[in-house]
DNA sequence: GATGGCGATCACTTTTGGAGATGGCCATCA
DNA sequence: TGATGGCCATCTCCAAAAGTGATCGCCATC
């Protein structure tokens, strides 16, 4: 079994007709077909159900698809260890929610930016669930998500404590009030997004049924509509002092058990992180995590680091 | 890069020249010479010094052997995992201490090999360091070794308590007498034992340096020894129940803390284990710890296995 | 300075992989 | 019910890749 009848594999499995993975591999039909029936001889068992239009995976194929998906995985990995001499360079994906994004990773991002201008530094937004799946697919090396992530394929490193406040518009004197009223609405930045999954526990526990939704695109989208009295969000506190809003949305704190979440860096377990990525973990454990000593398996670049440390952390508290 | 061409990176890594690694890969130098040129095109680094006699990795190449190395054991493992159609059947290698061994699976082992006549059965004795790097390497698919083991590579499963005691001729009356003596000599089965290694630190906190070794290929030869007065050991108390040396030996008890040594069973915790190894960890479970609940990722199989685990629990106080 | 071990290179052969054409199967639809 | 279209299997042909064996050069050793 060869890594390269793996990938034809995958590909006709993806696509469920060996007609369209050709066209993905660049190759024709016969080609696929050919190498599928080696395989097939190769392990010695039959991987595709042949149908007059399509195949799909028989259980022995359902079996092989995740190793298939492992092994490139792997070789792609290994390409990239062979590059990483030590030096951070090349792409690194980092994943965040978009309020994390807009609060806390500007100074942490430009002194890294600085610090390794060799990286090409991506953002990739999303919410919590899609990032963890990101993360895990390879599409992103590492986010900062809601916590915790239980995931036993995922690392997790704590990074900071956000306190979340429901926010709604200055008419709004109290949430018992505005509850009162019956007739709220969520105003969220995406459906699947996790603050607005802990709003709705939030009023289920307060005897609410789940409101009407409306999702915005950005977050100050959001803090306009809240501010003009359309719905009421649930977000960091935080995320009025850098906004222009800050003086015109209502805040109402909740208790500490509701209102503390943790934000955490995940990475692959079982991915040996570039030293782009170390390097950056390292970075934003010093930024947020000041007190604390760099984790076993972070390596740190000496004099350097310390440096940009500094710098992070004299940044920080913008 | 492709496996294939990893697989001769990996031999030539190994056998530290082309040369010889063409005789193992069942080919001629010329070819390896050039297949490694082409990977290391691919990758775009150099993997290999190359000395008038033989050659040495690269750190690039040294960066990629582990993944070679990878990139194989999951290659094997998905040909096993696509063939594995959840009945167990095939090779099944289980390393054991070797007290663990003459004890405890007797009763588990005929059980299992009634209950899962396809399954070639093979126990594998070492001490516990040989039997965590066996595991590691994937020469055994799981083992009974001294707990705890920390290695973050493999699964932990506690499986039973065993009371260690010293064991010396009946002349010794005292551990203190026999350590004011001064000429102490340790039977122990192998060097690398971690029973030897515990009864030197058991010593060792009581003042006494290292004694010589003595060692012996089977725990009987070492029995006999000890009762003839050659030496003193550190084994199981009960290994001495279904030994014929239980009469002509002195045994010492020890404090709690030093007498009490885990046995776990180990296994990687990267490979998806085999349906054979599934139902072999169900049946221990249930022999070794009968009230604990099957745990999760433990296939039942149903009746078959709870009526072989009645079996193997009827036997298993022999 | 002869020897032996080992890698690089080259010309040559064999094997494998890929291309393109064709045929068969089957669901769909007129 | 016959035409159509989508899809897979098979076959032949060709090109690329892998493998072979002979030879050369390097260098440590004796």
């Amino acid at each position: 079994m060869e890594s390269g009848d793996l990938r034809f594999f995958e590909a006709v499995a993806r696509h469920g007709a060996m007609t369209r993975a050709a066209e993905e591999l660049h190759t024709v039909q016969s080609n696929v077909t050919a190498r599928i029936r080696a395989l097939e001889q190769a392990v010695g068992a039959s991987l595709f159900e042949r149908h007059s239009v399509g195949v799909t995976l028989t259980d022995a194929g359902r079996r092989l698809l995740p190793y298939a998906q492992r092994v490139s995985r792997l070789l792609e990995e290994a390409k990239r260890a062979v590059q990483d001499d030590g030096t951070p360079r090349g792409r690194l994906i980092i994943g965040s929610l978009e309020t994390t994004a807009a609060m806390r990773l500007a100074p942490l991002l430009t002194g890294y930016a600085k610090a390794y201008p060799q990286v090409e530094l991506a953002i990739h937004p999303g919410t919590t669930c899609e990032l963890i799946a990101a993360v895990k697919q390879g599409s992103v090396d590492g986010a900062f998500v809601c916590g915790p992530v239980l995931d036993p394929e995922l690392d997790q490193r704590p990074m900071f404590q956000e306190e979340l406040s429901v926010l709604a518009s200055m008419a709004v004197h109290s949430l018992d009030h505005l509850i009162g009223a019956g007739n709220i609405r969520l105003a969220v930045l995406r459906a699947g997004c996790s603050y607005r999954q802990r709003l709705e526990e939030l009023l289920a526990r307060r005897g609410i049924p789940a409101p009407r939704l409306m999702e915005f695109g950005t977050l100050e989208t959001i803090l306009a509509c809240v501010a003009a009295g359309l719905g009421i969000t649930l977000l960091p506190r935080r995320i009025l002092s850098s906004s222009q809003f800050s003086d015109s949305v209502a805040v109402f704190g909740l208790p500490p058990s509701e209102a503390q979440v943790e934000t955490v860096f995940v990475s692959r377990r079982d991915a040996t992180p570039s030293s782009a990525l170390t390097a950056f973990l390292a970075l934003a454990e010093q930024a947020f995590r000041p007190g604390m000593e760099a984790s076993e398996g972070t390596v740190l670049n000496g004099s350097l680091l310390r440096q940009v440390g500094k710098t992070v952390l004299a940044h920080q508290n913008i």
